[in-house]
DNA sequence: ACATTGAGCTTACATTTGTAAGCTGAAATT
DNA sequence: AATTTCAGCTTACAAATGTAAGCTCAATGT
């Protein structure tokens, strides 16, 4: 294996080490750089040939789930066309896709109202990607302005999120009715004006 | 001063450390204990005279938080009787509010999808309260159903307190744009059946 | 072929942390 | 007046943390 092949794969090491240890009861800030590197197979001080810092990884981490949000973003999109209600394929989508990634959306939503201010505009910067297009669609979509559909849009992320962390913990009965509640809940958003059934 | 008092009085310095130190930069499980001792003026160990545990503090913590929910509850209905549109009148309540007790509402928020399972079934107690009520209040304004009422004021509460969140840490003149934009969403959330003016 | 590079290692150290053990002195009780 | 209680103190320690210094040795460059 090449040296550069090498490097690369014990940086994945570490970034996977990371996630993996990020859940439920274990936010970014708690993790230490020993910690991860113990996960990751390497001494301590080996970490510092990768990331200067802590942080350093935590916006790679950012990065990467960023990543994740436009391939959700696809994988929605492939499936609205063939489906019924745009709003409930999404939601429905959103959700299975957090249980496959579950620790990724944690980081999103904790570090948006996180403790350090770096972090914040890296997630803020990776969400508002992602409400940009949510609101381009809405715009074509609803004929609203650009600006109206980004406040929708922005609502609905948060609302989609915080919906998604909290059915990540729960049973599959709980995680459906947190799923019709989303829904519900967006559909108001998207414009009450319209009837209510799909 | 009798002994009681004096040991409610330490009590109240902790608490009132914590809060000090909780802000935009530092969540509760960043606190450590001997910080928390050192600004309330004692010395490490005695903070066991009054609380078993960090955890056990920080439950206090949210308790509080709770109690304020209630006060702010109370002078929007104040606020409300006597003025315009009830939802303008209430997130510009809640946005003077949050600015008087800025780390109680991020404690609130954060913990809220934080990392202690303790911490966040108490939280959602705390909001549920809030929430409860404020459906209590849309039921009887939008003649809807207790079910439906509730879920639209779960959506107000994480709307609205993100919103306070990014608030706090604008300038007044973003704050304005924020207040703004959470006005409209709290409208579409209202029912968009009704026409757009307040 | 030899020299350079650099990823990962070991060892080491100063800090910070939570908390155990036990003392003190003033308030409360008898 | 004598005794008990207990909030707060000092001292002490083990564990964990970030990171500096410097070694090794295989992959690269010449």
């Amino acid at each position: 294996m090449s040296r550069a092949e090498q490097k690369e794969k014990t940086r994945r090491a570490i970034i996977n080490a990371a996630f993996q240890q990020l859940s439920a009861d274990k936010s970014f800030a708690s993790l230490s750089l020993r910690e991860v590197a113990r996960e990751a197979g390497i001494a301590p001080t080996s970490f510092y040939r990768h990331f200067t810092d802590m942080d350093e990884l935590g916006l790679t981490l950012v990065d990467e789930a960023g990543l994740m949000l436009r391939q959700l973003m696809r994988q929605a999109r492939q499936r609205i066309v063939h489906n019924r209600s745009v709003i409930q394929t999404s939601v429905e989508t959103f959700m299975e896709f957090i249980l496959e990634h579950s620790n990724v959306f944690r980081l999103l939503l904790r570090e948006r109202s996180g403790t350090s201010p770096a972090f914040r505009s890296a997630v803020a910067r990776e969400i508002q990607h992602f409400c940009a297009e949510l609101a381009d669609y809405l715009r074509k979509e609803n004929k609203s302005s650009a600006e109206m559909a980004l406040i929708q849009a922005e609502a609905m992320v948060i609302l989609v999120f915080h919906a998604g962390a909290d059915a990540l913990d729960a049973s599959d009965e709980v995680r459906q009715r947190i799923t019709v509640k989303t829904i519900q809940q967006l559909r108001w958003l998207a414009g009450g004006s319209k009837p209510p059934a799909g």
